[in-house]
DNA sequence: TCTATTTTGATACGATCGGATAAATCACAT
DNA sequence: ATGTGATTTATCCGATCGTATCAAAATAGA
């Protein structure tokens, strides 16, 4: 798989941190770890990264900054579709990322568990301008009546945004416990079609048909 | 808040030990933190607990007892309820409950994240045999028609407790960035409210006022 | 009150942490 | 070929980690 993260030591630094803080958060995982696993020697983070904090805080960069693209991928065409269309596109493309790197949604997780200048930096940079936007889309989309009305945006979004991203949070213990890798390519659809039935309410004017029509015209992120 | 862990050593202990392990993760947190807090020498862990890892399955195991105890407390009246009914009764206790101790899901959260001896303990002990009753239960009301039957019961089950939880999960983010107490009273029935109307069809041989009386039985955790 | 047992407190240990330093090595223009 | 700045490596430091030890203190039963 190539990320452009395979050549210099700075670039296999970040690819390590992404993977050692998704896996075991800013408190669990060492620097040295994160050496290791880069296979470079651990004096060289002090170099490339003054801190560990700066590290994480380039890994987070760079992962939203993956999910920035990712989600508007698509964005040049949502002016021809319907309101409809643009939050299965959008929604899609969140739920293919969600599975590709779960490591974004798990760093968000370590730190949102409690107070701290990580969390500060977090929520000033990405998650209050990415989660307000988000969340006026909602709002639009309920609006345009794709979304039900009479449930709070913010409650609506939550719930949209966990449904779509928890099975890939939680895939080491589904693995464990069902033996179920979701992350096979037809889990990841499977899921995709499980979200978007349940979070959107069928459309009133038409059959079924119209909804498995869209579906043909899915966004694909590889 | 009276929780009966607050006379011995032990159970100071414990009860700094669910808070603490609950913020930052077996590997965020140290173990003289957690006497700091209970106000006790570390070397009592020691004593009481054989070490850091024993207190951390004490505190999982404590905390899934209360979570039995809420889900099932009005066991004895599901046999007078309608599948529907049942379906709301445990959502709704899920949901409390997950507002009351949000640190069960935060320390299962971290475990997840990788595989280690925790989590095969804890997928073992707790994850298996509760995820697969609840996964049983939920195709049950699939082919009762209380949930959509045509997504697999697995997605439908992770999809259902994401949304249930998530927001309780995110509780310091959803504050600092907007401004939210979610654990307000308001907000935890807005939220049920919310879970409940988005993820259980409305039924359909009746009107939204068959739901609405229903809600004013619902229990309450406290 | 005496004694046996339980519980707590003070301290020490080896390991590992993040970070700092300086020497060694490399790339490359002149 | 040589010098120079960029990069890597090898060590070291103080702090903190989990845990072990053992004496002091508290407690309970006779």
């Amino acid at each position: 798989m190539e990320t452009g993260l395979e050549f210099d030591t700075r670039s296999k630094l970040l690819k390590a941190a992404v993977v050692q803080f998704g896996k075991y958060g800013f408190a669990g995982t060492s620097v040295r770890k994160i050496a290791d696993e880069a296979g470079v020697n651990h004096g060289s983070i002090k170099y490339h990264y003054s801190s560990k904090d700066e590290l994480w805080r380039s890994a987070v960069a760079y992962l939203y900054e993956l999910l920035d693209k990712t989600v508007h991928a698509d964005e040049a065409k949502w002016k021809d579709m319907t309101p409809r269309e643009r939050i299965i596109n959008s929604a899609t493309h969140y739920i293919r990322f969600s599975a590709k790197h779960p490591e974004l949604s798990r760093i968000v997780f370590f730190e949102t568990m409690h107070e701290s200048e990580r969390l500060d930096w977090l929520t000033e940079n990405y998650i209050r301008p990415y989660t307000s936007r988000a969340i006026a889309r909602t709002a639009l989309a309920q609006e345009e009546g794709v979304y039900p009305a009479d449930i709070p945006a913010m409650n609506m979004h939550y719930i949209n945004i966990a449904a779509a991203k928890n099975i890939f949070l939680m895939a080491p213990e589904i693995k464990r416990a069902f033996d179920i890798d979701v992350f096979d390519d037809e889990q990841i659809d499977a899921h995709i079609d499980a979200v978007l039935k349940l979070l959107l309410p069928p459309i009133n004017h038409s059959s079924d048909d119209a909804l498995a029509k869209k579906k043909n015209d899915l966004p694909n992120v590889d």
